[in-house]
Order: structure tokens, then sequence, then C-alpha cells
DNA sequence: ACACAATCTTATCAAATGTTAAGCGGCCCA
DNA sequence: TGGGCCGCTTAACATTTGATAAGATTGTGT
């Protein structure tokens, strides 16, 4: 961790991505309380499980995980992944504890909010408090689809429906549909988070390489042809409640 | 669907299981909001994903499934399973319309509270506020998990994990520990909850009868050696939140 | 430029799981 | 009461995925 906290709040925070599910007239109260940043190095814990937490972090930049270690240690799995513009930890706030540790996957940028803060705030605004519930519904929703998708799609699909995912959300977090995303996440960050082992994750990225699918080289992810990504991985973004998007459920 | 609605409020409503983390003092104003009764026979569909809810449901007896379908339609995914004392379906409050179907697994009686009455009492009630979004929350935990195992753990312990999770759940609903639970779910319910084939889960279910883990024959399941089966599946239930636990995170 | 570590890639073999099919038994209903 | 459906069980075989190991590649710090 790095504790560069302390310094005049930067005023780098954007309304972009899952956040703007907050209106801009309550984001105008939310914002300015997040007064402290922090950045974090790859590879780090942010937060361990079970400690209680006396504030939330907003990603600004960056991969962060939620990951559940196995009792043997040896190994965790990922069960959520958040970018630029999520909440990584709301529930945090409500919950006190968590289940989960929370690490940077990539090097990590957060602005926190400090709960005291937060709760004076939601004490007095029923509206953005059901913003914010809604917010961790949504995290709730995609938990859903990862536990759906790691259960019922073999490898091939599971990987296209977790790279259409990443695709659908990083283009609501920059604004714009693109081809190609920098995300510096390796094969095994890839295995963590699908329940496959990096080994195979290998396999699968040459064959959705060959299908002509998207490729995956050096953190950088290639949809080459986006149509036939979602056709291979069954996939569907309603369940990801984009901001600004109508879709059918 | 039973439309049995509209008679006068009975007085059926224990705050049991899961509901016990809303407290005493606003149960009071909470439980008598449930004024509609409805019973659904097994394996008949509650609500549909997509579709627009203006009331949630507290389930009162039975086993009630959240359902993914999968393009195909020939098969779903239960992405979680409900019990007594459970809500069914309390984020579609915020939320309005849900990225799943809800599902009947057994006949199924639940309360039904309208969202205008609910959000009439949460928008003077702070507290009661976040107790909910609490409950919420703690499904949110509970998926994290089923991704994980699903994820994760092999047949045998997996099994083993979502067994030892239902014993740990209804025993907080039913207010003790059993040995036995009737529970009336078939092994097709478990492959479609574990992600496994059902020929698969019967094969499972057979090694963890031979292993002395449990059994479970007509709906019935048999905790036969609870510490036994714990160690199998791996199984810490911290992340249940359950009421009146003080577990360790 | 070099050494070192991490990541990626491929091969081979083993184990877990899926698929298909068949038979059995209970239960509901005509 | 008989037929048919549903759920359970087992078997044989196919496929997917995991485990292990070795080498190639990339990146990084000195």
């Amino acid at each position: 961790m790095t504790p560069d906290a302390g310094h005049p709040a930067p005023s780098d925070l954007k309304r972009k991505g899952m956040i703007e599910h907050v209106s801009p007239h309550h984001w105008n109260a939310l914002g300015p309380l997040f007064a402290e940043r922090h950045t974090y190095a790859a590879n780090t814990v942010i937060s361990r499980r079970g400690a209680t937490l006396d504030h939330s972090l907003l990603l600004l930049d960056g991969v962060v995980a939620r990951s559940i270690p196995r009792a043997n240690m040896q190994h965790s799995t990922f069960v959520a992944l958040q970018f630029k513009g999520d909440f990584v930890d709301l529930h945090a706030f409500p919950l006190k504890q968590l289940d989960h540790d929370v690490v940077a996957v990539t090097a990590a940028t957060v602005a926190v909010i400090q709960h005291a803060a937060l709760k004076q705030l939601l004490d007095g605004d029923i509206e953005l408090s059901r913003m914010l519930w809604s917010l961790t519904l949504v995290d709730a929703s995609i938990h859903r689809h990862w536990a759906m998708r790691n259960s019922s799609m073999r490898g091939f699909a599971r990987v296209a429906n977790f790279f259409s995912e990443i695709d659908a959300r990083l283009a609501a977090a920059l604004g714009q549909q693109q081809d190609t995303y920098t995300i510096g996440i390796t094969q095994t960050d890839i295995a963590d988070a699908t329940g496959l082992t990096p080994v195979h994750v290998n396999r699968v990225l040459r064959d959705l390489r060959e299908d002509g699918c998207c490729a995956i080289a050096s953190g950088q992810l290639t949809i080459m042809d986006r149509a036939r990504l979602h056709r291979r991985g069954d996939f569907d973004p309603a369940y990801l409640y984009l901001p600004n998007s109508d879709a059918e459920l």
C-alpha cells in the first residue's frame, strides 16, 4: 500500500462507469466525500476478510479482485472483478466485515470514503441511499451470473462469456466501445476468475484466437469479432444493468 | 399459482431464520405489511426474469430457487436456494426487474409485501432500511460462495459443501440443529445447484453415503457425521452471516 | 548486457466429469 | 388396475479438464 493519503482532494473524480447510476445531483453531494486517494501495487492485498472496515473504496484506475482463499491457502478464487468507476467494497458499509479478501490485480488507484461521513449523508438522503443499495444489488446480479457461468458453461464458452462481460463493462467504464482494452491481467488471473487451471486457460485462449473471437496478449484484450464472441459465450448483457442502457431483461 | 389472496392476514408470521436480522422492534412495523399469502405447487414459476415486480416475497415454507435459464432453454442453473425465513426477492424492491426466474422447487408458501407499502415504511425508517439492505448483502455473500464452490471445488467436496450450507441454513431457519431435514429436493435439483450432471450427482451421493458423511433419500437429508462432512467440504459458515452467531470471518 | 523471475506455451498422461442408454421402482391418474 | 411418467441407479464409453514437466519468451532490475 502506498499511503499517499492526506494531500488535498484531487479533482480526478469522474462520474463514469457504474457510478453513473448515481444521478448528477446526488453525485454533487457524494463526490466531495472522497477526500483521500490510495495507490496499490499489482498483486497486493487491499483488505483481508474478517477485518473491520470503517471506509469504502471507489476504483479510479486499475483492476481489483474480490478473492476467496481456500482452506489450504495454496489457492484462491476470484468471485468478482472491479473496474474503473466501480465501488469496490460498498457492501462493507452496512456489513462492516467482509467474507473475502480485496486484492489489487494490477496497479490500482482508489478514492476513499469514510463510513462515518457516508452515514451522515445517507441518513438524510433516502434517494441516494436507495441508489447505493441498487449498486450493491447489481454486484449481486453479477455474482449470480459468475455462479451460472462457472457452473454450467464448459471452458470455451465460459471464457468467451467472461471476455464478453469484460468488454461490456469496460466499454461502459470508458464511455465507449473499443476493439482493444489494456487491462493487464494474466492468464493465471483469468484462471482464478473462471475456475479453470492456467494451463487449460491457455488452451482455450488459443482456441478463441484461432476461432477469430478475441485474443489477449501482454495484458491487451483485442475483440476480433464481437458478435461471434457473444454467440460462442451465449452472452446477454442485461444482467449488468449498465447505466444508460435500456436492455430488456 | 394458487391465488388464495385477500383473506385476512393470518398470524403465521414467525420471526425465525434470516428474518431475525430484523430486530423485534422493527419487525413490529414490518410484519403487519405482509397481508397476503400465496401458495405455489412444486415446479411452478413464481416470476419470470424481466417482469416488473411491485411486490416482494417472504418465504414461509418450502424451497424456492433463483434460476437462470440458458439461451437454448433446454436447461437452467440454480444460482440460489431460499428457505423458510428468507426474503425471496427483496432485491426487486430497489431494482424493480430481476435478471433471473424465481421457481418453487417444492410446494411453497409465501407472504407478500407491496413495494408501495414497503417504501412508505422505509422512507421513514433509516435503520430498518439498512437492515434490509444488509439482508440483500448476505444474499450476495452467499452468491459469492456459490461461485467459489462451483468454480474451484471438485464434485465430492462441492456437494459436501453444498449440504453443509443447507444444514447450517435450515438449522437457523428451524431454530435448532437437526440430524434429519425434510427438504424434498431431487437429485436433478442438486445437479442444477452444483453445476454437475444428475448422473454425476448420483455417483457423488453414493460416495458421500459410503464415506459416512450424509445421505439423502426421498427428499430427506440425513447428516451422518457433521464434522466429517464439513471437513470434506472445506466448510466454514462465516459467509452465511447467520443471525445469533458471532462467527469469526 | 546479464541474470533472474514471471509468464506463456506445448506435450503427455491421469483423473474427473459428461453422455447415452437401459432397467427398476414408486406414484399418480384415467 | 394398468399405463405411463418421474426419479433413481448403474454401466460403458467419450470428452473435458487437471497435473506435471519442460522449454520458450518476456520483462525487470542491476
